[in-house]
DNA sequence: CAGATTTTTATGTATAGACTTATAAAGAAT
DNA sequence: ATTCTTTATAAGTCTATACATAAAAATCTG
């Protein structure tokens, strides 16, 4: 049951997880705390205080001062996506990337936009409205929107030869962001642009990003037919 | 432009963000070594360690020993998103659980089924078909393969009191899964059951999970329309 | 000069000890 | 009984030091 000599905090934390998986300490149980299980495991304090830690942050085990350590009732699972710039994407694939602009226009945007961006009623964005293409099969319909307050040199730039988004990667940086998933259902447009049939199930993507509390840009990404993300647990 | 007295872990972090925002430390560049930053900010090398540890994770930097930290040329960003229990994820919004099975039967899967969880061609498993409901409204379409030699209890299971997922959390915890997110067309089943109209998109998550490198469970999650998952970057 | 070997070096990790901070719980005052 | 104050405690953190480990760079060798 008790194990000495667990010296490295990979080895505590394998030994705090079995114990856990076992039942040796149950969902809701307190668990002893770091200076007792660091006597137990034979080892230093701060290693048991590494390896809880990373537990702790993955959602298995509960901290808080002078309270202690406790198992995780309902453990809710962390999934990790990486969210790559389309480009590397395809290109990871071995297909060969382009893009098209469709539109690029300068105006106020409707409001849910205005919201979403928190900006004054008669502020002009970039709109910007353009495809993907893998291997000249169209992949992402993406609709966007730029804030010129964020990006003062967005109206110079040539998206021909570099996308919206790889150029704002590379000069405007955000700090923040939120991002949606969810499904829609092809439209007229959408179809004719992913050449796809009207009514098909399109996975999307919602992305705001924001830099010192201003917004930079909004987008809304459609993926052709059959994409998927996919991650472990 | 130097800044000494960075004696917290999170303000090393927040300066070392600063300059590679600020493109002091390019993507691509070196930075200085640990010893060096720790010599600079006038803190513990353990102290740096610590702050450019967790910024590597992130993805921002990218680190080998011997040759030192580099700015990470193409960033990903990395998403993490909460896979809750249906259940609570119904109960956190403050509408009412439901769930019904649909069908519950002992059979040998199909093909493509049998190769994901890697069983033999004579292995039989559970399926479960079944409905969440909030507010008695149906949420979730749920199609689900259960291995009996991982989960062995399962035939005894009353699944009309608890979830499969729910008594699979608790007594059949994995170590390890993957999961995928993707778009489908309301076929007239799921058009049927979620109460939607044929053709519409629907999101979908469908996870493997295993443990002792035997499969546990095989889930098809189709959401009714308008669900979106959601996290911050 | 190619290939094997040694050296050097930056990160990775462990440790004992001290101090900080949040906070649960006990005690005091109302 | 309720509210305020104190105290004890467990996690959170920083430090100096030491050693481990991977891998680049330098050196040796045939």
């Amino acid at each position: 049951m008790s194990a000495a000599g667990l010296k490295s905090w990979q080895a505590v934390q394998g030994e705090v997880r079995r114990r856990i998986d076992a039942r040796v300490w149950k969902p809701g149980d307190m668990i002893p705390n770091e200076a007792d299980l660091s006597v137990e495991f034979g080892c230093a304090r701060a290693t048991v205080n590494r390896a809880l830690r990373e537990l702790a942050q993955s959602g298995l085990l509960e901290r808080r001062r002078k309270a202690g350590t406790r198992v995780t009732m309902h453990p809710v699972r962390k999934a990790t996506l990486d969210i790559p710039v389309i480009r590397h994407e395809i290109e990871g694939r071995q297909q060969a990337y382009s893009h098209m602009v469709l539109t690029s226009e300068r105006l106020k945007p409707p409001g849910d936009i205005r919201a979403r961006m928190q900006i004054g009623p008669e502020d002009e964005l970039l709109r910007l409205v353009s495809v993907h293409l893998a291997d000249a099969r169209p992949h992402v319909f993406e609709d966007r929107w730029i804030n010129p307050r964020t990006a003062p040199n967005i109206e110079q730039v040539d998206f021909s030869a570099l996308s919206a988004n790889e150029w704002l990667v590379l000069n405007i940086p955000f700090e923040r962001g939120d991002i949606s998933f969810s499904a829609t259902t092809a439209g007229a447009r959408e179809a004719g642009i992913l050449a796809c049939r009207e009514g098909e199930g399109l996975f999307v993507i919602e992305r705001t990003t924001w830099r010192n509390g201003e917004s930079i840009t909004v987008v809304r990404q459609t993926f052709a037919p059959g994409y998927r993300m996919h991650t472990t647990l």
